[in-house]
DNA sequence: GATCCAAGCAAATGAAATCAGGAAACACTC
DNA sequence: GAGTGTTTCCTGATTTCATTTGCTTGGATC
């Protein structure tokens, strides 16, 4: 018999251990790993990986897995931050149906001197505009600003912190 | 044998077909679904959808696949865009350092009256208040405006459009 | 119309995910 | 501190899925 070496923690506020932290790190930089390469990296056993893994999507902790396309490379080289404007508090069922445009990413309402935070990935100059005059047009928005990236040195999800060091990567 | 239903088209500019485009809006949603299931979906057989999906990954049309993880349940809040205006052009080391944090999602250099724009996640409003003074301790920084996040009603990656209705979904 | 190439398929193989049975640790109660 | 229930883990099957192989065909080229 082999003397388990479990340690029992969930001091974490989130109700996540250790090993749950450093797994979501991992997944969340690359998911697509075999359990059995997961396992040696977080020194547990495959299934007990999988255990973890599925008890964390059942909580909603991972909320699915993705392909992450480059937007170039499909056709959108274009990426621009819209904020939008608006008469009441922004989130009206015009603005929400805009999601159905494959172009648009992101829809946020923030604080601050702009109601709605729209990220957006066009084909082209035209189709931005097209996309602008679309938002232009919806009920109550009284004016759009946007910001077009010429630049992106990082693009990533979300990811839990390490340890308690409380700041690296 | 069967007659197989082939139909060549490279009309894209970007050199993706109808199936990869198909594909590819089918992985940027769900990227853990089996071969044999993608297979249906775009009419073709498992080892045709794996030979597309390794050329699309060589090509770099697929960066990779990642867990989305949810923000909340990870401890991690509040979202929030942060614009910086800068001396120069605004993309130097300190500024880049800035991605080891674990909270900075994003990093754009932007046309408009701001030089960067960040996306961050923290735990907190201490937290995202630590990260804004450092931000602004930066040798070129002018300044700061943040937008945090109240709700997010959209959040996914990039995603061919389809056919070229050049528009639904 | 002969030849070449790209892309497909079915069948076979190998790798990985998943299931089962049982043990250890922990967290209770008494 | 012994008893008991629950959680998490491990090892060893079993099943599912990814990947390889070998061959076929449609389309392009000359």
């Amino acid at each position: 018999m082999k003397t388990n070496a479990i340690r029992r923690d969930k001091p974490h506020p989130s109700g996540l251990d250790q090993t749950d932290r450093k797994l979501l790190r991992l997944l969340a930089e690359r998911a697509d790993r075999p359990y059995a390469e997961l396992s040696k990296l977080v020194n547990l056993s495959a299934p007990a990986v999988h255990e973890r893994v599925k008890r964390l999507r059942r909580d909603g902790v991972i909320q699915g897995v993705v392909a992450k396309l480059d937007g170039e490379k499909i056709g959108c080289p274009l990426l621009a931050f819209i904020h939008v404007t608006t008469e009441g508090w922004g989130m009206t069922r015009p603005i929400l149906a805009l999601q159905e445009l494959a172009d648009v990413e992101e829809i946020h309402t923030v604080t601050g001197d702009t109601c709605l935070i729209l990220k957006v990935r066009s084909s082209s100059p035209a189709s931005l505009e097209k996309l602008l005059s679309r938002i232009q047009e919806v009920e109550g928005v009284r004016a759009t600003q946007s910001y077009v990236a010429l630049g992106t040195y990082l693009e990533r999800g979300p990811m839990p912190e390490l340890p308690e060091t409380g700041e690296p990567r």
